[in-house]
DNA sequence: GCAAAAGTGTTGTGTATACACCCATGG
DNA sequence: CCATGGGTGTATACACAACACTTTTGC
């Protein structure tokens, strides 16, 4: 039977199915969100790293007692980074280390518009997505996977407006979805897909910037289909 | 601004982003992995529950120390269930509950094939997924998005596969689809899809199972398409 | 021969792609 | 007047939905 065979538990020793005890008596892990935050500057897609003696880590922080992880991921943005998210996404759980180091690691994504705000604390700097320092095994796998994700998201939700300023020329937004695709796209396909999907309310103003014909500005028509993101129905979003 | 604004964190208290001590020093949450187990049963699809003293609730299981949580999933599938699970994914983690009740919830989503046995362990009972009994809260919106990640899953990937048995018949990768969407489909025009998708290999067997035409069998054709299925590089998947 | 599920095509409609030129402006 | 980015349309291929009848079998 050729078949999804799955390998057994690594650790497999057989621990019982508890009811609803508190289950404080084992030693438990340490618990931390981390949080990929990008943005876009100079058309490139960045994200937040804290370099401290000379290696780079992202974001991190401990949840309160009984405090959400979704405010706890908000909580690191505002505290750690000095900034504003505009989308907050959980991405992934995962548990890494042997006790006592023993973490359990929750995952977060987050967006910044290019509108806001970008100065960071002093230790954190924006890096090139394209080309990040050296990181712990399990920061790579979270930003490896923040990436995955953002870029399967342009493609079926509205997700690249939160990387945006409040109004944006159609330039900028090919161009936010072209940093985070790292290609190329077809500038009047684009514009007619985008137009399509009715998400776009123009302003009157235009942004005059070059020796050049000035460009139409829009705005993000907040129709913020929860529905299309499969997010759960519960969480918190942008 | 019209503009996604997001409201403060709930606990807001300023907690410093720590650099990799263990953390072990403020109370920590206890921590449980819980699983939504579908299968298919006469035409219907199904979730394991426990049932225990009148009230009903997901399986659910303690990680041990270090032991990667997909490992405490599928040892939960297999300990409290006594199943052997087809496909295994990661949905969400929530925290619930005040101090010292605080629980980080992590779920977990799992398909058990039609051909494999079922019995389960006792406690442990097959429930209609569109009439379950009343559960937790946390369970509760474990199932909702369980379920909205299945039915989004079944269009763009080959998840439903894990639902058959080895060998099946497009009657039944049918009505494994139809179960799981809660809607019938056109025979025709699901036909052509899954073909054209090149993911059946025929084999020579049919089944003759009463007085009409016998139906040709298939197989899955493993192309295990990590891809599309928008899970991590590093989860261990099906 | 009849009941019951298996199997099979065509047509229309909409959606995605490929592709090249004129427009408005500042200097 | 020229360099620069802004803005526009068409033709073709492909994907998806709607829809009804013939085939094979057991009894």
């Amino acid at each position: 039977m050729r078949d999804p065979v799955v390998p057994d538990a690594p650790v497999a020793n057989v621990i019982p199915v508890v009811g609803d005890d508190g289950g404080q008596d084992a030693i438990g892990p340490s618990l931390d969100v981390r949080v990929v935050l990008f943005t876009i500057a100079d058309g490139r897609l960045q994200v937040v790293l804290h370099d401290e003696a000379g290696h780079a880590s992202l974001p991190l922080g401990t949840p309160a007692p009984a405090e959400a992880l979704d405010g706890a991921a908000r909580r690191i943005v505002r505290g750690a980074a000095g900034l504003r998210e505009r989308y907050l996404e959980q991405l992934y759980t995962l548990s890494v280390g042997e006790p006592p180091a023993w973490t359990v690691i929750v995952g977060y994504l987050g967006l910044v518009g290019a509108g806001e705000p970008r100065a960071l604390r002093p230790g954190g700097e924006w890096h090139d997505a394209a080309r990040l320092p050296q990181l712990s095994e399990a920061d790579r796998m979270v930003v490896e996977y923040a990436l995955l994700r953002l870029r399967a998201k342009l493609g079926y939700t509205t997700i690249a407006f939160h990387l945006l300023p409040e109004t944006f020329t159609f330039s900028e937004l090919q161009g936010a979805y072209e940093a985070v695709l790292g290609q190329p796209l077809d500038k009047r396909n684009f514009r007619r897909r985008v137009i399509a999907a009715g998400i776009l309310a123009p302003t009157n103003a235009k942004r005059r910037e070059g020796s050049h014909r000035p460009a139409m500005l829009y705005r993000f028509r907040a129709r913020h289909d929860r529905e299309t993101y499969l997010t759960p129905p519960w969480s918190e979003g942008a």
